[in-house]
DNA sequence: ATCCATGCAAAGTGTTTGCAGGTGG
DNA sequence: CCACCTGCAAACACTTTGCATGGAT
């Protein structure tokens, strides 16, 4: 589950230069919250990583550790599950089937395709245990957001901004 | 995005065998919230079928409606989205990978896989928008918690029950 | 008539924000 | 030094729960 130390390092060095390009500050709490995302390679939620960081810096608050993972976040230094949608959603089809998520407007399709039901994997993934099901999800722009997009180039090409 | 009516009543029916079958009431409150989501292929949050459903039932609660879809999903007719986890999780890994997560422990374990990042999808999705990236994410039981399943069986063949 | 389900309001949970004081560059 | 950051506490958004009433079988 750990990170060998030479990774680690490598992914701090990222981390101060980014800070350093951005003029964002190096403070303890920041460093601390980083090392600590960055030693595993599990996938910690806000307070376990608070939680850890604690035995560090004592003084830290939970919100700091928020602040501080969005904004590595934000660097593109981690990145995060569960994607920031905060509301369950539902859905009456119950056969097997995947998505595809349009990253601007965040509209969700389904579509379906045997092939992907039943992925072949490799040694690597059944060494981590028996896969049951898959589930493929497509991050794209839909094509009404393409149309837009489109819109909005005529639109400046036209020279217009109303 | 609407469902055709044949499909709708297919899925009205099962929905109100499903209720006899498990003794669960039908209500009009019931039966207009799954008629909600079953009727379109959209995603809904509880709050938009909160909304749809009052034009129905204008006297519904929005905690009868998580309550309900929540009693729908027990029964396998409604599944669920951005899946009951609740908080959001870091990752220092910002290579493009996959995800293994335990339908038991919940853990999840990152694996990588250059066929899956980069799919053939078919001439359906296309025709959704242009696909930019890939992530599958496959669900199983991982080799802690299939070992633990093990030792289970054990006990139970032993006569064990502490 | 008997329970189960509903509506209301209040509590919970995870996360975000406003503000005053502290700290890094 | 001075802007940016932190810690605190209070606000927030979404969801869940306790309780008395109401409705389905």
């Amino acid at each position: 589950m750990e990170v060998d130390s030479e990774k680690l390092e490598q992914r701090v060095k990222r981390f101060k230069e980014r800070l350093r390009q951005t003029g964002v500050r190096l403070t303890h709490q920041r460093l601390a919250v980083f090392i600590e995302v960055a030693k595993t390679d599990d996938h910690p939620d806000a307070e376990t990583v608070y939680r850890r960081v604690l035995a560090t810096v004592p003084t830290i608050s939970l919100d700091t550790v928020y602040r501080t993972l969005w904004r590595l976040f934000d660097l593109g230094l981690v990145g995060a599950l569960d994607p920031p949608r905060k509301r369950v959603r539902f859905d009456a089809n119950t056969e097997p089937h995947h998505h595809f998520v349009c990253r601007k407007c965040g509209r969700t399709r389904d579509f379906y395709d045997a092939r992907f039901d039943r992925l072949e994997v490799s040694e690597a993934v059944r060494a981590l245990g028996k896969v049951e099901a898959a589930h493929v999800e497509l991050a794209g722009l839909c094509v009404r957001c393409l149309q837009e997009n489109e819109h909005d180039k005529n639109d400046v090409a036209k020279g217009g901004n109303p």
